[in-house]
DNA sequence: AATAAATACTATCAAATAGATAGGATTAAT
DNA sequence: ATTAATCCTATCTATTTGATAGTATTTATT
């Protein structure tokens, strides 16, 4: 499962492309009104899309969020793993996170392979995945 | 990511359908060290895969656990869904766990596709794989 | 009948994570 | 100055994860 911050973030993302004019930014209040996500819970999870560099913010009156980059070159993967860490379902099989599992032989491990056939086909699916393709659907 | 339980739940298994020759049963302490899964946790799990109709057990002096069922009739997913619970990333596209998201329009949600297709993919490669096909590896 | 050795059960616990909320500091447009 | 936005720090509660301890019960063997 992913995490509900992460369904937010993807959605507050969504919400950003489409409502972007490439001159006024957007408002937490606003995506968290339509949105219907907690407006202070948004806030954190605007600011940490900022310090990763998807977003920037602008202070003061009139200020908001724009995306930093044009929404095709966002992909799912960067947000999911952003929010919520590993992708992958076992850390040893994780591209971005990789840990080696304390109790287990990798070498001779059973599972392994299973959770890469899996790994593989998700990223299948994700790496194709922007935000500006979630808004055209 | 699944849990260690259910990394423990599936290297518990395979130990047992390895070791299992018909007539004695495996012991917890055995799996334990051999798998290095810790002793009191492994029988929670043991437990949990026996209330679920997965092992059988057998109490006092050379007791132990046996599968209940040929090894290539227990999947990968059914483990995972006792111990795990949802496969899926997002409830509204759980097959056997789903709950409807409280702030999203699922006719409308943008996201969801998405995790379709990823469950999909998914389930693919687990629902081919069982603890016999494991084993054989 | 006693003993040894296994699972069953109940209770508990510590750490991490999820999912927020509160309140004030800072910045910028008017 | 005022207003309205983000920024930052701290805090909180509930749940989940990953276990451990101790006792009860069952069964094979002697």
């Amino acid at each position: 499962m992913i995490s509900n911050k992460c369904k937010y973030a993807i959605k507050a993302l969504t919400h950003i492309a489409r409502y972007d004019d490439g001159y006024k930014a957007v408002m937490t209040a606003d995506i968290s009104r339509e949105q219907d996500i907690p407006r202070k819970f948004l806030e954190i999870i605007l600011r940490e899309l900022r310090n990763n560099r998807i977003l920037e913010s602008k202070r003061g009156k009139d200020g908001g969020f724009r995306l930093l980059r044009p929404a095709e070159d966002i992909s799912l993967t960067e947000i999911m793993r952003i929010i919520d860490g590993p992708i992958a379902m076992l850390p040893c099989v994780s591209l971005n996170y990789y840990r080696s599992c304390d109790e287990c032989d990798e070498e001779n491990c059973e599972i392994k392979s299973v959770f890469e056939q899996v790994r593989d086909r998700t990223l299948e699916v994700l790496n194709g995945k922007t935000i500006k393709s979630l808004i055209l659907t």
